[in-house]
DNA sequence: GTTGAGCGTT
């Protein structure tokens, strides 16, 4: 729940959500609210976290009912320190609104740029972003094999220099901590290991399926 | 425990 105390039901279809960026890491949403709440009528406001840590990602989004108040609270509270940090207001490009924000009088009600922090924050264009996006999830079927090669390279690249002077046992104990790098994806759907050793040997090593490229190769 | 461009959860 995004209720950080007495928010009522936050309506994603009529309000506007705006971005707080450049929130101090300490900053939370109840010390968001009456920062906010001062320009207008604060829907509801949203401070996301990592999943890892838990720690604040450092921006938050504030909704309000009207645009007018969000504008306000834009021109108002961007640019203003808080919690010893300058926070920066601005619409979101992701909501349900963003076309009326782009299209709406914001952007007309506000002809003359504050350049205040925007001068040195080349921020890129979120449209074209989206689309580079979506470009680059259709690309991961060629990173796939990209992958495999770049892999190929280092383990060449690697028995030029260590391997050398490490027995493959020692490779090999060690080799469950500093060998397979999706040692920290605990996800078994994620990881198939399509090479496994068939034969119950016990050894997860592959020396026989995989011959090393620095002997058998002149 | 850290950090500093950016886009979010029941």
């Amino acid at each position: 729940m995004s209720r950080s105390g007495r928010f009522g039901q936050p309506d994603n279809r009529d309000t506007f959500s705006l971005l707080v960026l450049n929130v101090s890491f300490r900053t939370t949403a109840d010390d968001l609210f009456p920062l906010f709440d001062r320009y207008g009528e604060v829907i509801d406001i949203y401070v996301p976290r990592d999943h890892r840590t838990g720690n604040p990602r450092g921006f938050a989004f504030v909704r309000y009912n009207y645009e007018d108040e969000a504008q306000d609270s834009v021109d108002g509270l961007d640019g203003r320190k808080v919690d010893g940090r300058v926070i920066m207001v601005q619409f979101d490009k992701y909501g349900p609104n963003a076309e009326k924000i782009h299209r709406g009088r914001i952007k007309e009600e506000n002809p003359k740029p504050r350049g205040r922090f925007r001068s040195h924050s080349p921020r890129r264009r979120y449209q074209d972003d989206y689309r580079d996006r979506d470009y680059r999830r259709r690309s991961w079927s060629r990173s796939r094999e990209r992958s495999e090669q770049d892999r190929n390279r280092d383990s060449d690249h690697r028995c030029h220099s260590k391997t050398r002077s490490i027995s493959p046992d020692y490779d090999r104990k060690h080799s469950r901590y500093s060998g397979p790098p999706a040692h920290r994806s605990p996800s078994h759907s994620r990881s198939p290991s399509p090479r496994r050793a068939p034969s119950g040997e016990g050894t997860p090593s592959r020396p026989r399926d995989r011959p090393s490229p620095c002997s058998g190769n002149p």
